[in-house]
This record gives C-alpha cells, sequence and structure tokens, in this order.
DNA sequence: CAGACACTTAGCCATTGCGCTAAGTATATT
DNA sequence: AATATACTTAGCGCAATGGCTAAGTGTCTG
C-alpha cells in the first residue's frame, strides 16, 4: 500500500532512528539480498537472541521490514517502499538548496513509480 | 576536508541518528536556504534556548552543519557533501535489491516445493 | 559604564535504547 | 513420549537522549 506524503514524513523519526543503528544496517543489507530467519539473520552477531529480536522488532515497527511466523521460523522480508520516504527527505533538501520547493512531490512518485 | 568512503560509513550512525529528530530536521531545512544565527533558528521552536542548543551541538557533531562564532552570535551553515554517505548508503541497498531478483524467485519456488 | 543581548555552563529529571540472563511456549524431530 | 529447535516473554542494569531551570560569560548599545 502507498502512504500519503504525510504519512511518510511522520514516519521519518522511527526510520532514520532503525538505520542509526549498525546491526539493524547490517540486517537491512541481508534483507536486501532475500528474505531470512531470525535464526539465519542472528548469526553473524555477538549478540544473546532477545537482543537481537529488539533490532527485528524496531525494524519491523519503522515498516523497513515485514515478519511472518511459520511453524516455529519467523521469516523477515524487506519493504523497499519504506525507504522511498528517506529519499524523499532527501529530495526535499536538495531542492531547498537549490532554491525550489516544488520537486519533493514529483520525486516521490517517481520512486513509486519505480518499486512497482 | 573530503571524507574517504569507508569514513563516511563510519558516520553513519551519528548522521542518521541527527536525522531521526523532526526539530534536526527542521533546523536542517532552514539552513539549505542559507547560514542562520542560533537565535533566528531557535526562534521557531517552544523550547529553552539550552535545549536547542543540544541539537545544534548535535548536527555540528555529526558534520551535518559547521558553526562559527562571531562577536556573541554563532551562525550555522549546512554542510551538504556530509548527506552524501546517506546517498552512498541508499545506492549501495538498492544494488543488492537489483541483484536479487533471481533469488527472491528461487525463495518463492522453494517456498511452494515445501508446501507440496 | 550600565544594561541588554546572545549564547554557555552546570546540573537535574524522566524516558528510551541496547545489552544481558532466566525461564516459558510452541513446533519439529527421533 | 522425550528431546531439540526456534523463538518469546519478563525483567534487570546502565548509558544516552531530550527536555528543564538557574546562573555565568562575553559582547554590543545607549
Amino acid at each position: 500500500m502507498i502512504l500519503s506524503l504525510m504519512e511518510q514524513y511522520q514516519q521519518l523519526d522511527t526510520i532514520f532512528q532503525a538505520l542509526a543503528d549498525p546491526t539493524r544496517r547490517a540486517v537491512l543489507s541481508r534483507l536486501g539480498q532475500g528474505p531470512a530467519s531470525i535464526s539465519d539473520l542472528a548469526r553473524p552477531f555477538d549478540m544473546a537472541l532477545p537482543s537481537f529480536m529488539k533490532h527485528i522488532r524496531f525494524l519491523e515497527g519503522s515498516g523497513l521490514i515485514q515478519t511472518r511466523k511459520a511453524g516455529r521460523v519467523r521469516t523477515c522480508v524487506i519493504d523497499k517502499q519504506r525507504f522511498a520516504a528517506v529519499e524523499a527527505w532527501l529530495a526535499d533538501q536538495r531542492a531547498l538548496w537549490e532554491g525550489r520547493a516544488d520537486r519533493l512531490e514529483q520525486f516521490v512518485t517517481q520512486e513509486q513509480d519505480k518499486a512497482k
């Protein structure tokens, strides 16, 4: 589902905070290559599983990933569309630098089209 | 001064965390239109000055802005180059996604096989 | 030179973030 | 049926974040 511009902006706090942690960025990079289970994702990290799960829940709360449990295995998938909010904000900044405030919406639309 | 790619990546934690706060993003947007003093920047916010200054110091620590004091006035300027680290990270993510299409299909096929 | 102005420092407080361990639940596997 | 697997829940501890007030410093301004 496509979020409205305003809704995307309201999520920026959570999204940027999710990206501020190296463990979570590493998880996103791993998931960029395809879905994975919790234990597969956790294996590279020297961290207790409950600690790792907090990162997963944080990512899920930010919308950057989705998870689904089948049997005793929870599988995680990245949600690429959520990154559009970040790109939109960056585009907005660039527009300000260049003295234009009108390019943002156009850019977001383009990114959403790309995601399809 | 130009940062190496690796140094930029080491700064991602701080940069993303700086961007995770709406006050700080608003300050960046304001500075995207040109330099400003602390009091000018603080005026729109319903916040005590020492609280606001913490945001400025955080932004300065992340490298997203630079400040310089002349007389009793501290002037803030945005450092656009610092945004390159964010853009680079996003570009890397997209690269992973694009190399992923075949693996995703593989995964789906595997799941379908398991279901039988 | 007195007072206003623009920060600046110091320190308090509540909440959140991120790690841990111990123990629990639900689902395979043998 | 018993054990192993894959999370899951509960709760602890410490550091960092983001707000505040009170008081201090240095620089104009009248």
